[in-house]
DNA sequence: AAGTTCCGAAACTGCTTAGTTCCGTATATA
DNA sequence: TATATACGGAACTAAGCAGTTTCGGAACTT
């Protein structure tokens, strides 16, 4: 995760305005980068465990082995610092380009349900549940929760989807978002509405049940 | 809903222990119980603009023109408030008894989606956004939300399927509860992280691509 | 009428926490 | 070596809020 926060802190690609450009060339120590990860990570854990309002900086800069000032050298606030760690989350994901390709559908669906995937997945999720009650009236750290978590999650269902239409498995007028969105929906439900686990067998009954047959693959 | 609530109250179904319970014959000014309902109408409210660390007991009692002292002689705290408020909305659904019947599956569905029913879902899922990241971490809300908000539409749902299926339009060896989640998931998720509306255009949609293939409906 | 309890309003207490400042130390430039 | 800036840690400030108390007045019982 470090290495991939710093090289999209580089590239530009986590935020329009990376929080901490590198300075021009000055006198005095320079700021140690590899920070920044540290603090965004730890951001990301008190997240998932207390939720926004339960985080407090002082929790953060502890996990982070940081002090406060470091935190507020490079984040004006507590929201900002959010908005940023969150919006690091999506580097962390599989990439677009490299998916896997068995051949039909249900391959490519199954063969995303790896554990570490799954654990992956999961972790976006208590973060997000953390800061639903905010995303109504902050639109910045919306934006940011739905690029982070949501947009990979439902561009790869309708790669998936596109690609078995690409090869006839599917017919071409099927809802691409809405189906896309099938899963998402289901997990979200079960782990933040229902409170019960995700599994790899829930994922198959939710595939194979529901997914599947509104592709218009009834089994 | 303030007669429901009353009605619940007295009844004792809203709580195992209802917060105020009709006081023994004595001396002096009398409770004045029609507050009790305003006051909880308020904290929903609140709890549906704010979230629940938003929502302050001033707010409440301000939108509710009342004092402080007057929640405090009711509630022992702000959570025992909102676990309580929360578990009255219960008590504004359609009576499960005189559920729609229409002979069809989809025409059951259908004869749900009326304004008022959207409209209070609708709130009731803003409430529920709000309470999200305690639920986690919170037992007794957690069970009063789910007991109020959740537990009621999957009933719904779940009467509607097995009736399809004691007529013989749905094969029985269907997956109920599974079946039973996806709209509400697929109207959580659309609510809580995409921020999009729910209208009867969606929901219908959701019906006829989803619900039906799952259960075995093919159009 | 006397005594009791409720009411809304407002002042008050105590704690938590976001954000700031300062310190001794570490790491860079010139 | 002199200067400048970052670091972790801790003390500090200011504000917000849960919960309590007090008050003048209203509603009830006896």
């Amino acid at each position: 995760m470090t290495q991939l926060d710093l090289d999209a802190r580089l590239a530009g690609t986590a935020n329009a305005v990376p929080p901490n450009a590198v300075p021009a060339n000055r006198v005095g120590r320079p700021l140690d980068l590899t920070r920044d990860a540290d603090i965004l990570d730890a951001a990301l854990d008190v997240l998932a465990e207390e939720g926004f309002d339960g985080m407090t900086i002082d929790m953060v800069a502890a996990r982070a082995k940081a002090g406060k000032a470091t935190l507020y050298r490079r984040w004006p606030s507590k929201t900002e610092l959010v908005i940023d760690a969150v919006a690091c989350m999506k580097n962390s994901d599989l990439n677009l380009n490299d998916l896997p390709d068995t051949g039909t559908l249900r391959g490519d669906f199954i063969a995303m349900m790896k554990p570490a995937p799954i654990r992956d997945a999961s972790q976006k999720l208590r973060v997000m549940a953390g800061l639903v009650s905010l995303i109504a009236r902050n639109p910045d750290l919306a934006e940011a929760a739905r690029a982070a978590v949501i947009a990979p999650r439902a561009e790869i269902n309708r790669r998936f989807l596109q690609r078995a239409i690409d090869r006839g498995e599917l017919s071409a007028d099927i809802d691409i978002p809405l189906v896309s969105s099938i899963s998402p929906s289901m997990i979200t439900y079960r782990t933040m509405m229902l409170g019960k686990p995700v599994d790899r067998d829930y994922l198959i009954t939710v595939l194979d049940k529901i997914v599947l047959p509104a592709a218009g693959l009834g089994q």
